[in-house]
RNA sequence: GCCGCGGUAGUAUAGCCCGGACCAGUAUGCGGGCCUGUCAAGCCCGUGACCCGGGUUCAAAUCCCGGCCGCGGCGCCA
């Protein structure tokens, strides 16, 4: 029996012409037995398909079939035949099955929803052979694509960073240190200056689709230390809301996509219904820092002036959304300098320009947002600071070093245009479109503080 | 980093509060048997577990202490 002959499964049960003689491979899923007769639920990538093993019509592969383990890889040579009993209503009756690798007993079960996810992911090869386990990893496959096309149709060029980098983005603790020949070096939490980079370099606008790390033992269900950040740069922007646009079209590419993809939309149907019926809207709403403050108060939170929303604030925030306007998606826009990183613009007059004196008219808001879906983080942008002194100051005012952004700051002297980007979590947007209750089921094998096998 | 909850067969759980009749129940898996139309196959038989250490007690899965491991909440963030 030859493998080049072998066919999708989802291709035989179109259209394959009963009386022929097909070659499947797959996954032993199930195994009936019957005495004279046994059953097995063959599945590939494509779908799954019922063999047929009778006595007396191949003893051999009677043999072979009534002996096979569950999630056994096998491939079947029979005829096609109608069946009103099988799935489908057509069944292969095997001439011969070869055993391309026997599996041992199982530790989880594939089609069970039983196993804790701290088991799943011990077994994810196992774990995720079952449909509804593997959504989310297409899932996220989609949205990348979808947001690369949506980037590449409007001028944007991909860019690849360097991961190994020297200091971090934003000086703080949460970078992961390794060890770079004889230096020291540390995994990239963002691409956010080499982005930048991009932009003043003249490409204008960039993009980029790579691995984040954040050292922080974040316990919760909704932080990895290693996820994958949809970035993107762009300049000559008149403002923060030519951000969020892009924002709003590459999220809404990203969702549609997942929606209507036809690798996705018949799983999405079967196991995660709820995620069709999300419709992003034309516009997603803005609300600024100090009306969600003022939302939150009357809800009875109480938050002080330049605080951040929390996680508290963000979901109550999300609901009331929901809730009122019906809108999954909500920008919050102006957040305090106190919670910015030092390249966030602050407000001030002629946020195009480098006035030797800048004028904030309101130093302790700026020109950032954040994106909630369904009352989380899922994108963090803004306009940034390009004018050096200006730049410096806020390095210092962060309690930074200067020195440790040498060159950073070297690019704004030599022609540096008003610029903007943001970082679109891809991992958070497919958990809230799918509903997952934990991120890690985006993730093929999700990395947190205390896991690193397998 | 701080706080909370939890660890019983491969997996998921009951039992724990109120210690004894628990050599630990159930489901599923696994092994064996019967069955030529199953599709959550069925029926019969079998298999397999109290996280580790210490303490209290006549008696500990159950109560106490320590450790290890897991999960989550907050902080931080995508």
């Amino acid at each position: 029996m030859l493998l080049e002959e072998r066919r999708w499964i989802a291709e035989v049960m179109r259209e394959g012409r009963p009386g022929e003689r097909y070659v499947i491979a797959g996954w032993v899923e199930a195994v009936r037995r019957h005495g004279g007769v046994v059953f097995v639920i063959v599945r590939d990538r494509s779908g799954r398909m019922q063999v047929v093993a009778k006595r007396n019509v191949s003893r051999e592969a009677w043999e072979t079939a009534r002996e096979l383990s569950r999630e056994s890889v096998v491939a079947v040579k029979g005829i096609l035949v109608e069946s009103k009993a099988a799935l489908g209503g057509r069944e292969l009756q095997a001439e011969e099955i070869l055993v391309l690798n026997e599996a041992e007993p199982l530790p989880i079960e594939p089609g069970g929803k039983t196993a804790s996810l701290a088991i799943r992911l011990r077994y994810r090869w196992i774990d995720l052979r079952e449909p509804r386990h593997a959504t989310p990893i297409i899932a996220a496959a989609v949205a990348a694509e979808a947001a690369s096309r949506w980037f590449s149709e409007h001028g944007f060029v991909e860019v690849f960073t360097p991961k190994i980098v020297a200091s971090a983005t934003e000086g703080g603790a949460e970078v992961f240190p390794i060890i770079y020949f004889d230096k020291e070096a540390f995994l990239a939490q963002s691409p956010q200056l080499y982005k930048q980079m991009g932009v003043i370099a003249g490409l204008e606008r960039v993009y980029e689709i790579g691995p984040a790390f954040r050292a922080e033992k974040s316990h919760t269900a909704r932080h990895l230390t290693e996820f994958t950040s949809v970035d993107f740069e762009m300049g000559f922007i008149r403002g923060f809301e030519d951000v969020m646009r892009v924002v709003e079209g590459v999220v809404t590419a990203m969702i549609e996509a997942v929606q209507r993809d036809e690798r996705t939309r018949p799983l999405l149907e079967e196991y995660y219904p709820q995620a069709l019926e999300l419709r992003p809207p034309k516009e997603y709403p803005r609300v600024s820092i100090d009306e969600a403050y003022k939302l939150l108060r009357n809800a009875g939170l109480e938050l002080g002036e330049d605080e951040d929303l929390g996680t508290e604030g963000e979901r109550r925030l999300g609901e009331i959304y929901e809730r009122e306007y019906g809108a999954p998606l909500v920008f919050v826009t102006h957040y305090p300098w106190a919670v910015r990183p030092f390249y966030t613009m602050r407000v001030r007059e002629e946020p195009w320009g480098c006035p030797e004196e800048p004028r904030f008219t309101n130093p302790r808001r700026t020109y950032s947002f954040d994106l909630l879906f369904r009352g989380m983080e899922v994108a963090t942008g803004g306009q940034r600071e390009h004018c050096p002194a200006i730049l410096e100051a806020q390095i210092r005012e962060k309690g930074l070093n200067p020195k440790a952004f040498e060159w950073y700051l070297e690019m704004f002297r030599h022609g540096a245009p008003p610029h903007g980007g943001a970082g679109i979590g891809l991992e958070r947007v497919v958990m809230q479109l799918l509903g997952l209750s934990n991120i890690r089921e985006a993730r093929m094998v999700p990395r947190d503080p205390e896991h690193l096998v397998p």
